[in-house]
DNA sequence: ATATTTTGTGTTGTTTTCACGCAATAAAGG
DNA sequence: CCTTTATTGCGTGAAAACAACACAAAATAT
């Protein structure tokens, strides 16, 4: 066995949230250190010597932004040698999801100098291989999308019906079909109509409240349902 | 910036290959060294620090047993800290296919006393977490193979139709009906019917033999193509 | 009260998938 | 050579999934 390799291991979290308003965004820091030290980057950092990898990120995140991941799985490990100017780093990226009602709240700290959401639309130049870990992260999540309710847990725990169609509007990029889109959904048995409304914004009828059973949906998985949009 | 983490970076590579007979393999090799010697195991070794992940897995797998991979993508990366008893070990485990023809070719090498080819259905018991990871990949084929033309990655260049009907059959595990598989796969337009016949094997009517079209593939899925088994 | 905005629902024609049967080809055996 | 046997290769009808499409009901704003 080698004595000492000198490869170090970080951890990068893409962590996606979305508001009807604003659309998808990407949680983004400025970075505090060289190098690349101003440029906005994703959230991470290295992995402590007894710390699990998800453990890691959920620590990074919390010391550099403090949100509170609601989905998480890994995503592509990034190895390239010269990804990083100091020395040999390899990246471990984790996909993230944080729920709609809280995606504002940020309190940046520790090695970022600031923390903001970007939509991902329009995103600044980022540090480091950041930016073709964040294609991958998007198009994943686009893909994902359409054959497992991940959708869902970018939104609320209780959201009106409206707000799913514009998520996979937005996010698919075009437009949906509101009855067939609800015939489809509602036909999968894993939402739950509540008897509650929800509150009216402005003009309009108010829609009835829905909300995303994982139960049941996990139940269905493991009889062999398959999901598609 | 921290000065030595001391986390060392290993690839394992979970190899398959795929004979009418034999049904679907996966290439292990026996530990020459400590820990778990005598073992089988996912074949692997240390990142050199300034080669990529990629090239780790080719340069391991032609060290430890001389095969030459025709497909390779990242699978997941493996860090729990208590994975390796030596120390904190973190392994990025990649998905490899060789081709039917050359499937059996071995020699066994380096760190490996031996290399074999083990049917998936029936496994040795594993080093490390690798039962894990071989899980992970087996699912991983399962899966990828019905939207994915990976299937034909496992088969020789050229091919009769029914190798293919039978890979399918065997790896999804239930009977397919070969009239409407093949009206399917020939409607996908990347598969090219040659003016050649398979050899007879024992008796009955021989079939034309097929291959794989993989430029007509990369230029459909370019074109936004969905393929689906 | 009237206008405006948003929700909620059903039908029909089209396309895709699935189940299924039979004739044609070629090798093997007598 | 001729029969037997195994395997290939094609077509059709029934069932299911999908796509297109319009209007009444509920609530707010003026």
């Amino acid at each position: 066995m080698k004595t000492t390799q000198n490869i170090d291991v970080t951890v990068d979290a893409i962590v996606f949230g979305y508001n009807k308003e604003i659309g998808v965004t990407v949680l983004l820091i400025k970075r505090k250190n060289d190098p690349f030290k101003g440029q906005w980057a994703l959230p991470g950092g290295f992995v402590e010597p007894t710390e699990s990898l998800e453990l890691a990120v959920a620590r990074e995140l919390k010391e550099e932004t403090g949100v509170k991941i609601n989905y998480l799985e890994q995503l592509y490990t990034f190895g390239q040698p010269d990804r990083d100017p100091r020395k040999r780093i390899i990246s471990v990226a984790y996909f993230g999801i944080v729920k709609s009602s809280q995606f504002k709240k940020l309190k940046a700290a520790d090695d970022a100098e600031d923390a903001e959401w970007f939509k991902i639309k329009h995103l600044p130049a980022l540090a480091f291989d950041h930016q073709k870990i964040l294609k991958m992260a998007i198009d994943r999540l686009r893909s994902k999308m359409i054959y497992q309710p991940i959708g869902f847990e970018l939104l609320d725990k209780k959201f009106p019906f409206s707000d799913l169609e514009h998520l996979y509007s937005t996010l698919l990029g075009r437009p949906i079909d509101r009855r067939n889109f609800r015939k489809k959904v509602m036909g999968l048995g894993i939402l739950e109509e509540l008897d509650e409304k929800a509150p009216s914004l402005g003009a309009g009828r108010p829609g009835n409240l829905f909300q995303f059973n994982k139960a049941t949906y996990n139940q269905l998985v493991k009889e062999g349902m398959h999901f598609e949009i």
